[in-house]
DNA sequence: GTAGGGTTATCG
DNA sequence: CGATAACCCTAC
């Protein structure tokens, strides 16, 4: 596998272990669980990168990657950082045009605010409304979904943390992202039609959603 | 750690 | 611009 060229960002981000990749190089990693990412080091050895589409969008997207886990051979490791890292580079330089589109319907646009801001853009005023900060705005993948489905028919409904523990562990998705995105598909399919959905899902997945939302009533009851 | 109400970005 | 999806807040 081609060594993808990874730019390596400002020294703030250096003590985050993130890094920033442009989108077409990590394509693949688009359709599958969002934040798993399997690079081919030159000596054979896999490296493990957890991708963050925080700032991604279709057109001029970039992704942070996290090294989620040290190849076996660590000089590996600092041989592929140095020849990998140009080293101080603002993000804002490392935007660039690409097109990176999913064939069919439109692939689920990015939110635009992200966590790093603060870290990036410290210059720029900070005009939320709220008092916090989002942390992640991405989109789920169907490939996600099939996850939570299978963990939540396996463990049942609630045990969230269980089920991140089992089948999220290098995701970034929380347990309580998974428990939201639980209440958001019965929502979606259990039911009332919804005028449209963003993501389509293939007919059995809903039918087990559908089972699965019988079965274990979810929400259960509103407390004031 | 979870349930469920609230909030906000993004989609159609 | 209304609806939906993703996310946050917080009582328990």
């Amino acid at each position: 596998m081609e060594q993808p060229e990874i730019t390596y960002c400002s020294p703030e981000m250096e003590q985050t272990g993130l890094f920033w990749m442009p989108m077409q190089q990590a394509e693949q990693g688009l359709d599958g669980l969002l934040g798993d990412l399997e690079l081919s080091l030159e000596n054979g050895t896999a490296c493990r990168l957890q991708m963050e589409n925080y700032r991604a969008r279709d057109d001029d997207a970039v992704l942070i990657l996290k090294l989620l886990e040290e190849p076996r051979d660590e000089a590996d490791l600092d041989e592929w950082l140095s020849v990998s890292i140009a080293g101080g580079l603002h993000p804002s330089l490392c935007h660039q045009q690409m097109e990176c589109r999913k064939s069919g319907r439109r692939g689920a646009r990015k939110r635009r605010t992200s966590p790093w801001d603060t870290l990036f853009f410290r210059d720029i005023p900070s005009q939320r409304s709220g008092g916090y900060i989002r942390r992640n705005n991405s989109h789920w993948t169907s490939k996600e979904v099939k996850l939570l489905v299978q963990g939540v028919s396996k463990f049942g409904v609630g045990r969230w943390s269980q089920l991140k523990k089992n089948y999220f562990k290098t995701s970034v998705r929380t347990a309580v992202n998974l428990k939201d995105k639980w209440r958001n598909l019965l929502r979606a399919y259990k039911g009332n039609v919804q005028k449209y959905t963003l993501l389509e899902l293939e007919p059995p997945l809903v039918e087990q959603i559908r089972k699965l939302g019988a079965k274990h009533p979810y929400p259960k009851q509103r407390h004031s």
